[in-house]
DNA sequence: TCGTTTCCGTTGCAAATACAACCGACTTAT
DNA sequence: ATAAGTCGGTTGTATTTGCAACGGAAACGA
């Protein structure tokens, strides 16, 4: 376990905190490392959940298969990524997702009641990862109401406006640069690709906005 | 704020926790209460927000307007209802959303560092409240995730699909209800209900699924 | 410099969608 | 009992979308 602290210590979760300090609290927080071979899978469909997980090597797949045996990848996990997080609240019942090792890989698990429940004074840094571990969850939580947002509206044309409109607000000009090229932010917003091309250049002949690569301007 | 005490206990944020307890965990959580006429706005774009709310009073919606002014109301909150919890992460910016009374309303605002660092001994159920600021987070997480996995898919039957099935992997059964009507199912997957109950019918013409009302089947 | 790849705009077409309108079955209020 | 309202299914049409295919521009590497 010693031999990933490096890797703990740049997480979101062990922001902050020295490299000391995280392996005392390994033990505090009665962390778990287990290793999984390519193929392998880390949870199952159906398991109940009651840990945080943090990927110190290797590489996951989220997926899953429905009742019809599709199956779909919802995400992948890279080094360093916490995940599961969303699944710890006793009301959430069982896992709806498969987590399957794509290459061989290294998890620990860590015990959400030890995280939140903090324990004496012998891990002064404790309270830090607390606040790191709420925070994460509430910046995710914000960024999944944000792109619900987007993904609510009807029309490619509502789901770009929204989009862009956001980004304009959040640079605090109408000029601003994005993070996707086209078929990302097709992906992003799950539309057609050259559909959304499209609209996008009507709107730029309409006089909504103008753009050149990835970056955008609002009339 | 006294008076707002049985409210506060009937919250999630501070289920299980008494009456009493409530009480003193006011000063220690330096809780701040507000009230608005009908009209007001509790919070407006570009505001910062590092507290957390609970509407023990009346009504709100919260609301945005775009780059060109176009306004759509993304929710509604009621007595009781905790909010604001998404947008407390420093590095969350500031807000994109209006939240405005629509009766007269009152608010309880809590500051978020002081919730999820716990204090002495004072107060023995600040760890309870912790816990289940964390789950509540957690467990709208989950659901948002939920919701983005049915509404990534493009046509209305492959949300239906995404949708029943994991309902009946919920229920662990093939038959089950749904919480919605047509027209509030509709909604809640972004899709033009006739259209909607057109699919339902065809799915059920090719024999993938029956119903009745709001009970379903999966074949 | 040439071939390859990536990115992005464009087009045509079949399929899916939103929207409006209408109908019948049921429920609720008066 | 009648009227009004709700709910869900059906239909027709104009619009929007996904999809496949193509082509030009730019980036890249050999």
């Amino acid at each position: 376990m010693k031999k990933y602290i490096p890797v703990l210590k740049r997480t979101q979760l062990f922001s902050g905190v020295g490299e000391e300090e995280i392996g005392a609290m390994l033990n505090c927080l009665q962390a778990q490392l287990y290793t999984y071979k390519k193929g392998e899978y880390v949870l199952r469909q159906g398991e109940h959940l009651d840990k945080i997980l943090v990927l110190v090597g290797g590489k996951l797949h989220i997926q899953r298969d429905d009742y019809w045996g599709n199956r779909s990848i919802i995400s992948m996990v890279s080094v360093g990524e916490m995940f599961g997080e969303a699944y710890v609240a006793p009301e959430s019942g069982t896992l709806t997702n498969d987590v399957l090792a794509i290459e061989d890989s290294a998890v620990i698990f860590f015990d959400v009641k030890r995280i939140i429940t903090v324990c004496s004074a012998a891990c002064r840094f404790h309270s830090m990862v607390v606040q790191n571990l709420f925070f994460a969850i509430s910046e995710k939580n914000r960024r999944l109401i944000q792109k619900l947002g987007y993904m609510s509206k009807r029309t490619t044309r509502e789901k770009l406006l929204a989009y862009l409109s956001e980004e304009a607000e959040r640079h605090n000009r109408s000029e601003f640069s994005i993070p996707f090229n086209r078929q990302q932010l097709a992906d992003f917003l799950s539309v057609d690709r050259s559909a959304m091309s499209n609209e996008l250049c009507k709107m730029r002949d309409e006089g909504l906005i103008t753009f050149e690569k990835n970056r955008f301007e609002l009339l």
